[in-house]
DNA sequence: TAGTGGTCTAGACCACATA
DNA sequence: ATGTGGTCTAGACCACTAC
């Protein structure tokens, strides 16, 4: 018995993930941009020089984990947040009474936006050192008049040059689509800590609630493109009339 | 397989749809049953009178909501909740230090198990009849000695009968594996509706919390196959040495 | 060595959108 | 009419598992 492998390498990789590598890395550089549509599967097999099969396996993927989408007759285009679809895809806070018909809350409140210096449990969440440079963005979402989210965001202040107070005010759409356009930061994965927690004085006074009362406490850190870390919320939801719906397959 | 329907009928159905529709079939009929090898492909391919190529997209679909696993060289099995890898799929509390290694709660106490008339709620979660029986349970489950979770659940009468107390108690896996083998129930799917409460002295009784201190009240309704809801769970999980774990793609 | 799922290809045809 | 993605097929070959 012969005992070396035909092949050195112990890594096999198929090649058509060596295509979503690839096209994941155009996605990345910013060669195709949110909303946009990407080549067809013809032009990439052809740039690629592999079968439309192998091109369309990648794009498979990519399209099942959210990152592309495709339109039959129309073309594969790059996701985004601005899509009515799948507008506010990580707000998972429904009314008791029906579900939310993919538009968000009514009303957003920008009550600060400030440069401040990284705390570690920040630094850590955002991988960035203790003291760097973020953003520090607090903000109530409001849904038929009564206030139900207040929100403490942190962005590393580099990606983010820029944005203020004002620019988040008059913005209509989901935050995430506003960093889309602005910033060039697409988010595409999120992933959520949540707790029960008795309410401050600051949050019953912001969300007019009683000190002390149960509020549902949402911790958010969401990646862009190779789970590049990119943004830390804490979320602080009233769960009375509204509830966080999460469904599994 | 091809229908003939090439009227002005707008439900246009892909072969290999129907292919999955049939293999579904097969699943919820028990032909074959959780943990089994189904058939290979190309013995599918000759049973249906499609290509093996057809056969593979329908079980990729399957496999991508976790009804199916395959094993390369092994063949097709279906998936249980007994299955090493998956146990506690559902159950998203996990340690705040550390993510548990797919092992479940340590200690499991039934409290009481006793056949109830359904209330208007709760047969509307199971889609029975006011009135109809049902089994009841209440349970708590520890985690390093202490209580975290407080469960009451709701499992219609007719395809559980027998389960008792006992048999729960002497159970070591996932409760979801013994639906499996001895009433022939596997769980494909669960809604969460997730909230803040304040615990009452029952909750703060049973999982050694203060009275009104917070809970994350957690109301699960898990499905069989074809979308039939079979319990209804309302769990209250204790979130100050643990977290409710969601990530998003 | 045989059988399974996994990859890759090439080509034909269908459904959908747009011009 | 053209171009896009979607379906279906047939066949070759690769990787993994078991005997």
């Amino acid at each position: 018995m012969v005992s070396a492998a035909a092949h050195a390498t112990p890594t096999f990789s198929p090649l058509y993930q060596q295509i979503k590598a690839l096209i994941l890395g155009s996605l990345r550089s910013g060669e195709w941009k949110p909303g946009e549509v990407i080549p067809s599967e013809i032009e990439l097999a052809a740039r690629f020089r592999v079968s439309q099969g192998t091109v369309r396996k990648a794009i498979d993927e990519l399209a099942a984990e959210n990152l592309l989408l495709r339109r039959q007759g129309k073309g594969t285009f790059v996701a985004t947040h601005a899509e009515q679809q799948v507008q506010f895809r990580f707000l998972k806070l429904v009314p008791d009474s029906g579900s939310r018909g993919s538009e968000g809350p009514a009303q957003r409140d920008i009550i600060e936006c400030r440069r401040v210096r990284a705390s570690a449990d920040v630094a850590k969440a955002l991988a960035l050192r203790c003291g760097d440079t973020v953003l520090q963005v607090r903000r109530v979402l409001s849904f038929g008049g009564a206030p139900a989210i207040l929100e403490d965001i942190w962005l590393p202040a580099a990606p983010f040059k820029g944005l203020t107070a004002e620019r988040l005010a008059t913005c209509k759409g989901p935050m995430y689509a506003l960093f889309e356009t602005e910033f060039n930061v697409r988010m595409v994965r999120a992933e959520e800590k949540i707790r029960a927690v008795a309410a401050t004085e600051t949050h019953a006074d912001l969300l007019k609630v009683a000190v002390g009362g149960p509020l549902l406490s949402v911790e958010r850190i969401a990646y862009t493109y190779q789970r590049e870390p990119m943004e830390l919320r804490k979320g602080y939801y009233r769960t009375d009339t509204h509830h966080y719906q999460n469904d599994m397959n």
